[in-house]
DNA sequence: CTGAAAGCGCTAACAC
DNA sequence: GTGTTAGCGCTTTCAG
């Protein structure tokens, strides 16, 4: 703050221009001597470049939005992560924003992060909204979409996780294990990620001659609070061995209720959660579970996007990272 | 991107200057007629003002750094949000940098920040530093520290938690239960804030006459995996009915080993840990803790910020917090 | 090798 | 009520 380039410009007797082109290594014309100059200079006066200043000229800012629901859900903080790694190895800032799942919330922010022009956005959209996203023509950033799968207008690229394949992956697990009354604790069946994972179960159902019954996906969200409720309110009107849970939160609270119940698990019931979270291999038991590879999601979403952005990708990049079976001690054949 | 405030003053064949009073409601003397056509021109064109050349001339660019160890640490996916929820009610976004704990990383990311003009900076400092942040004279943005009690040239604020009061709740409680042989398993005794938790501790123990006593201290940090490894290393070396951890993490790893080991919590030992994070009322037995104020932390850490920014504030304001005490089931009567 | 000039999009006196 | 002018700190032709 106060000394700019073109103190150090006056103090070194050059120009603007020469210490421009020094500070962004465009210096194949400047002589030694004046490059060092100028560079003692920048470091005797604290020089630091202003870079609102350049951005305004560039058009570039170097920083990215990143638009989540919330970063309290554990789901996140691992994307997040990654997704400033990534930002930070390449020389970007993020900027991030919790919207609540929240649409207006959503627009508000996306509307601060054009103002303030961000070079992009990676976004994850509300789980409460269809599969379009209605920008109509409002926005002109790049965007990238992760994690939920969603439709906008100009859109660079979508990292997802192949949910299909995930329910398949857990529930074959528990088939495997010769369970056959498996009861699917589902996430919201508005978006395609619940719907995708009920047709991977449906799919290693059918593969193991198994009758799909309607009764044994029970619909609801994604807190650890739903799971024990539903576990709670089915008591044992519904006959089951076997759980799989739309995430690892469901999963927590199924087996806190279950325990309430004297049921135990995995002796009793066999439970599979979807994530991964922190904290699904510190509980007792250790969640078996499917792996969404967040961190990488994160990476790859900023990787996407900066590569649109640095080299004019036109085509939208589409990645469906693969899930992973962890097991561990919450599963027992049957 | 495209249109601007000129091109939206032509439109209206008025001048720059009136277009930018409507868009800063410093429209007083604008007649009604002009603001209203402008605003509709604004509308129709989908005119987004650029905060950047605002920035620039206004010096102010309603961005805050907050610069913690790891947003993967549960602790901080709270804070965070609580920053950012503050910093949102009062028109400000967040950069996030993940520092890793990592003294050249925090310097790094502080110098990209004020490169990038933000107007302050929420800091948790490295738990490896000393008390010291030695920034010299180097930088000059106004920073607020949080969490970690450290001492910056030129800190507009401090918000932290009462540490002392912390750890004499948590050894009370279980010197209230009957326990006498409480281990500490603490964090790293280089911070202030496990110095506090321990003398917190100690104080509680005097109050009950139980003499200290230095082998019933462990000095670890603050991975669950400490947790684990400590309680197996001590095995029965140590004599000790209840364990006091530096936070729940630490209890967490504590938990599972004494599993292992066949000795229940708490029938067998107490525990109390130190935090509250999202899934110490989630595991098995719910955790006995202190809960920090993590939200709250952000959310003032990022209050005194901006008032500071805007009222000039030139005291320092310092908060220390009061943890409190969250009686759950690993706690027992001995 | 170096610099002069113009301009990025906006705001802030001050004048009318 | 409204416009003129100047300038924030930087980069970018283009000329020499």
């Amino acid at each position: 703050m106060g000394i700019t380039i073109k103190d150090i410009a006056k103090f070194a007797g050059v120009s603007a221009t020469t210490v421009s082109k020094i500070i962004n290594n465009k210096d194949e014309n400047i002589s030694d001597a004046t490059r060092q100059r100028v560079l003692d200079l920048m470091k005797e006066y604290n020089y630091v470049p202003n870079k609102i200043a350049k951005s305004l000229v560039t058009k570039k800012t170097n920083t990215i939005g990143l638009v989540i629901p919330d970063i309290r859900n554990p789901f996140f903080p691992e994307l997040a992560r990654g997704a400033e790694d990534r930002a930070n190895e390449k020389g970007y800032n993020i900027i991030f924003c919790n919207t609540d799942d929240d649409a207006e919330k959503e627009e508000k922010y996306i509307n601060m992060l054009v103002e303030k022009m961000v070079d992009g956005i990676v976004f994850t959209a509300s789980s409460r909204r269809g599969s379009e996203f209605n920008k109509g023509n409002k926005f002109s950033v790049p965007i990238v979409v992760v994690d939920r799968d969603i439709d906008i207008e100009g859109i660079k690229g979508k990292v997802t996780v192949d949910n299909f394949i995930g329910g398949y992956q857990g529930t074959k697990h528990l088939l495997d294990l010769g369970h056959r009354e498996i009861l699917f604790l589902s996430g919201p069946l508005k978006s395609k990620t619940s719907i995708n994972r009920l047709e991977g179960y449906k799919k290693a159902l059918k593969e193991f001659n198994v009758d799909f019954d309607e009764e044994y996906v029970i619909e609801g969200n994604y807190k650890s609070q739903w799971g024990y409720e539903a576990v709670k309110n089915i008591g044992n009107k519904i006959k089951y061995t076997a759980l799989f849970c739309g995430n690892d939160l469901i999963a927590i609270g199924a087996i806190k209720a279950l325990k309430e119940m004297k049921l135990k698990v995995p002796d009793d019931v066999s439970i599979v959660g979807f994530d991964d979270i922190y904290m699904s291999s510190l509980i007792d038991p250790e969640l078996t579970t499917i792996r969404q590879p967040n961190y990488e999601m994160g990476y790859k979403a900023i990787d996407i996007l900066i590569d649109a952005l640095e080299n004019k990708e036109k085509n939208v990049k589409k990645i469906d990272l693969i899930p992973q079976l962890i097991i561990r001690k919450s599963t027992l054949k049957r």
